[in-house]
DNA sequence: CTCTTGATCTTCT
DNA sequence: GAAGATCAAGAGC
């Protein structure tokens, strides 16, 4: 029977931009985390745009990478443009992008997506049906990706990943980040200002 | 809407 | 032994 379907957002997903290479990533890690407000993040063609994002530094006390290397963190002290990946309160994964240079140590929690390509997948995996709770933090987006560690420490510009610059105008929002109990005066949360897929909206 | 709590594992003290 | 870059469910308003 004819019925209005819920398809939409898989096919009038935007035509991604431009594939961000690891120049895109060397550069200080406050220029990287705005820019990839609006950016189209796909694994094994499962993602959307990115629309909010922290960002950490060796110097922030609030960083896995404060205390030095670790052999949970190694890849944040490796070179610009991998995927670092952890576990969050022993049950979650999230998801960061190395930046700046090797030893630097810096990079950006990917915090929410809004959902454009492979919703179907990403329902199956998270178990709900509403597109805004689907990706709308940096634990349900590695669950509705399927990211696990075994995508740690591998490169962001060849499969299963797929980061395309943006194509779009964004307003860019900050703010304080989310979760985090030192440092939690510094304005490194970034998002795409009005969007309905943040973790939490911003003040 | 807000607040509280349990789940469960890695790292560091 | 405690804390942590989280989430979902339940209680209360």
């Amino acid at each position: 029977m004819a019925q209005k379907t819920k398809l939409a957002a898989d096919a009038t997903a935007p035509a991604p931009g431009k594939l961000l290479k690891p120049a895109f990533f060397a550069r200080s890690v406050h220029a990287v985390a705005p820019d990839l407000i609006g950016a189209t993040l796909l694994i094994n063609g499962v993602g959307g745009l990115i629309v909010e994002v922290e960002a950490y530094h060796h110097t922030d006390p609030a960083a896995h990478s404060f205390r030095g290397l670790t052999p949970r963190n190694r890849v944040m002290f490796g070179p610009p443009g991998f995927a670092y990946v952890y576990r969050s309160y022993g049950i979650h994964w999230c998801v960061n992008f190395v930046c700046e240079e090797e030893g630097s140590a810096a990079a950006v929690l990917i915090r929410a997506l809004q959902p454009t390509h492979g919703l179907a997948a990403m329902r199956r995996r998270r178990h709900v049906d509403d597109e805004r709770a689907l990706c709308s933090g940096p634990g349900k987006l590695t669950e509705a990706l399927g990211i696990t560690d075994a995508q740690n420490g591998r490169r962001l510009d060849a499969p299963p990943f797929a980061l395309f610059a943006r194509t779009e105008n964004v307003e860019i929002a900050s703010g304080v980040r989310i979760g985090i109990t030192k440092a939690t005066e510094l304005p490194w949360r970034y998002g795409w200002k009005g969007s309905r897929y943040l973790s939490k909206p911003f003040p």
